[in-house]
Formats: structure tokens, sequence, C-alpha cells
DNA sequence: AGTTGGATGGTCT
DNA sequence: GACCATCCAACTG
């Protein structure tokens, strides 16, 4: 089993918001947004990369929450073995050192291995086979639970979402996303804030 | 330590 | 035909 605690969030909205994929209304790829909230909606970017989201609102209503972030918990053994069998999409350029890329996962420190929206796809082996799937169901293999009762609550930071800008204001300006003041998981990637 | 460019293809214009 | 809710490698200093 895997399980990790998630550290950074990012909100999208409906029609309305020009930053999230239902700008356009309701196409094959987004449909999920749509579905009744504690469903799965994953979605694929730059023709590599799957990301997982929660949808939230209520059914006939498109929302989702992007799961940015994860710290990992437990089976730390199976996350590493699932990033190093994990083949980029349809990649074509073949890498020039198998052994290198072994080495770079070997650096990565558990606490970052989750660090990033498709990091996390990759961890928790999260695929768009999975959207649609019901995150709320005790026996589904992919599973959204509460935090254990009397864990400490996280101080929660908020800012801009990332990678938004072409959204224009309002929407690229709101602070939309949440993450895990200071945490050592949350994602540092170039249009990151960071921690 | 920080910055830049390449990969990659489905989706929307 | 252009864009994209990203990541990594290869640079520079």
């Amino acid at each position: 089993m895997r399980a990790g605690r998630i550290v950074e969030v990012e909100a999208y909205g409906g029609p309305e918001d020009r930053a999230s994929h239902a700008r356009s209304g309701r196409t094959a790829r987004n449909a999920a947004m749509w579905g009744p909230p504690g469903s799965a909606y994953v979605y694929r970017v730059y023709g590599m990369h799957d990301c997982l989201n929660v949808v939230t609102g209520p059914s006939g209503t498109a929302s989702a929450i992007l799961v940015r972030a994860v710290e990992p918990l437990a089976g730390l053994e199976r996350i590493r073995a699932a990033r190093a069998d994990h083949a980029p999409a349809g990649r074509r350029v073949v890498r020039a050192d198998p052994g290198a890329v072994v080495a770079r996962l070997a650096r990565i420190p558990d606490v970052r291995l989750a660090s990033g929206p498709a990091l996390v796809a990759v961890a928790f082996s999260v695929s768009r086979s999975d959207d649609g799937a019901d995150l709320l169901d005790p026996g589904g293999s992919l599973r959204l639970e509460a935090a254990p009762a009397g864990e400490p609550a996280l101080a929660v930071a908020v800012g801009p979402r990332v990678g938004v800008a072409y959204a224009g204001e309002p929407w690229a300006g709101l602070a939309w996303r949440f993450w895990a003041a200071g945490h050592v998981s949350v994602s540092a990637g170039r249009g990151s804030a960071g921690r």
C-alpha cells in the first residue's frame, strides 16, 4: 500500500473561470469535472504528464481541486519502484545513459518523491484510467481519506495558481493555491511560488 | 543556486 | 496551427 498526505492544492472552477479546463464548456476531456463530489478528474498535459484532481462541487457543476504535492508516508519502496518503472509517455528520444536515471532517482529524498502534480500521479500510479473514479469508496484502489483523528493541523499558506497567466485578470491573480506553509514536500518548479 | 530550452501530442481555435 | 494546471537536463555564475 502507498499513502501520503496532501500538502499542496489548487482550486479550479467552472466555465466562468478562464484558467479552468471547464472554460470551454463540457468536452470529452473535462467531462469528469461535472461529476459527483469526491470523484477523480485526471487529465494529460504537455502530451506526457497526467495530473490528479478531486471534484468538489455538486454533480452538474464543474469544479476540481488539483493535487499538486503529496508528502509520502507509506509504501516508499513501491513509490520508488513506480518512479523507476515510469516511462515518459510516447518519448522518442532515448536517454543517453539509463544508469544516470537510476542514480538521479536515488538522490531524491523520500519527502520529494511526489512534489509536483505529474509526480503525484507517477508516485501513486494514477492514470487517465482513473478518470471519474469514486475516491470516497472505502474499497477503491485509489482513495481520499480524512486525516487521522488528533493529527495536528498544518498552517496553510495561500497564493496565485501556477501556470495560468494566460487566463488574464482576475483569474490569474486569484489566491486559489493552498499549501502547507514551509513544508518540505511542496513543489518548487519554475512557475511555482515554492514553499 | 538559478535560469533556459527541449520534449510531446491531445485538444481547442 | 497554437497552446498547454510540467519536468528534466544542460547550461551559467
